[in-house]
DNA sequence: GATTGATTCCATCAAACGTTTGAAACGTTA
DNA sequence: TAACGTTTCAAACGTTTGATGGAATCAATC
């Protein structure tokens, strides 16, 4: 299964590669059951039986999609890493926000999927409760909150949690809250992190 | 069909209120796509067409939902709005996060309802984008964000906003996190009002 | 006890859904 | 050029979906 997936991202013009990049969009926009595999199919421009020949089934290829943008996000996460290391705490967070926000602001289905993983409820039971994001812990090491990356305490676990949520609610968002702001798109973008900013400098230093 | 909701909730014993209240549970849920009106009827025990008979399409009966919850949540924030009248900033805010909380944490479908709305597209294109939550200037105001009620600055708006988020996520994403952090349900309660108490106390007073 | 209006269920519909089948078209190797 | 695996598609499968029409039931009124 993973290695079906690295395969596919080897060749960004294969067409399996292309019906996941398309199905990360539409899953991202209309959830799981909102999503059907024919608009995936339509979207890529298919055959549906195209698409079953490439991925097998909805669930199989939704998957796919989950693990795709968690590896975005880890990868993401350790770049931010690098660039914040050594610097003073108040400078470590507002890079981080920043990043973070820009990064998922031009990937806003990264943070769609999330949301809708945590909050939705699956018909048929199945297994889309793999993986838990397991960096959060990464994160609050690197943000100072423990001292032992392995043995990280809850309440900053929580707090990781709140943070990384914050910065999902205004990229997932966007749609509903710009317009009773009356911002455009920039302007929302800086307003949202001048919230993520003053909530997390006043309490973390 | 304001009314038509009134009537039906007047009695909480008649069909009309009962699969009210089914759909809010269930939609809360599965969201919209993932409720099909056949689970709600076998939640009430009824045959699909007394569904219908009662609220005609799916569509008008996720909209008098939507209205319910948010009519809830706005006789919520009043009712808390009295008992911190008065009082210091600091308590303020406290009461207002452990009321708030705890009505959530009761009632999650409201969490799970209002972040659905928030991030989630409908295929259909319909007009489920109504009722944008007026009461975030209100919360403004009586946080002493704003001095005029009817003008409420954007970044007030935006801090108010990041505030009910943090709480929905915390209700919503309850099943999600919680096994993660291994915790009972009254710790992780008790751990997620420390969290919101964390950022806001802080940043705010 | 007949009449009426509101309510409930059974049976059913067409459309949309996820999925599969079988056969073409393709480029590659023998 | 023949044989090959890969990729594509048209067509269809069975099921589920949202929704309806009509008959049966019920409660109140006359």
């Amino acid at each position: 299964m993973a290695s079906s997936l690295e395969k596919a991202k080897q060749n960004p013009d294969s067409m399996k590669a292309k019906i996941l990049t398309a199905a990360r969009k539409i899953f991202g926009e209309y959830g799981f059951h909102g999503t059907t595999t024919r608009m995936i199919a339509k979207a890529v421009d298919i055959d549906i039986s195209t698409l079953y020949y490439h991925w097998g089934e909805k669930g199989d290829l939704y998957e796919a999609v989950i693990m795709d943008v968690t590896e975005g996000m880890r990868q993401k996460l350790i770049e931010v890493e690098k660039i914040i290391k050594g610097r003073p705490l108040s400078e470590r967070i507002r890079i981080a926000l920043d990043e973070m926000a820009d990064y998922l602001f031009e990937n806003p289905e990264i943070s769609n999927l999330t949301l809708f993983r945590y909050f939705t409820k699956t018909r048929h039971g199945s297994i889309l409760d793999f993986k838990v994001p397991e960096y959060i812990s990464d994160i609050a090491y690197s943000m100072g909150l423990a001292e032992d990356r392995k043995n990280v305490p809850t309440d900053a676990k929580m707090k990781v949690l709140s943070i990384m949520n914050a910065i999902h609610n205004f990229v997932s968002g966007e749609n509903f809250f710009r317009p009773m702001m009356k911002m455009d798109r920039d302007e929302y973008i800086k307003a949202a992190k001048d919230t993520l900013k003053f909530f997390n400098l006043t309490a973390f230093t």
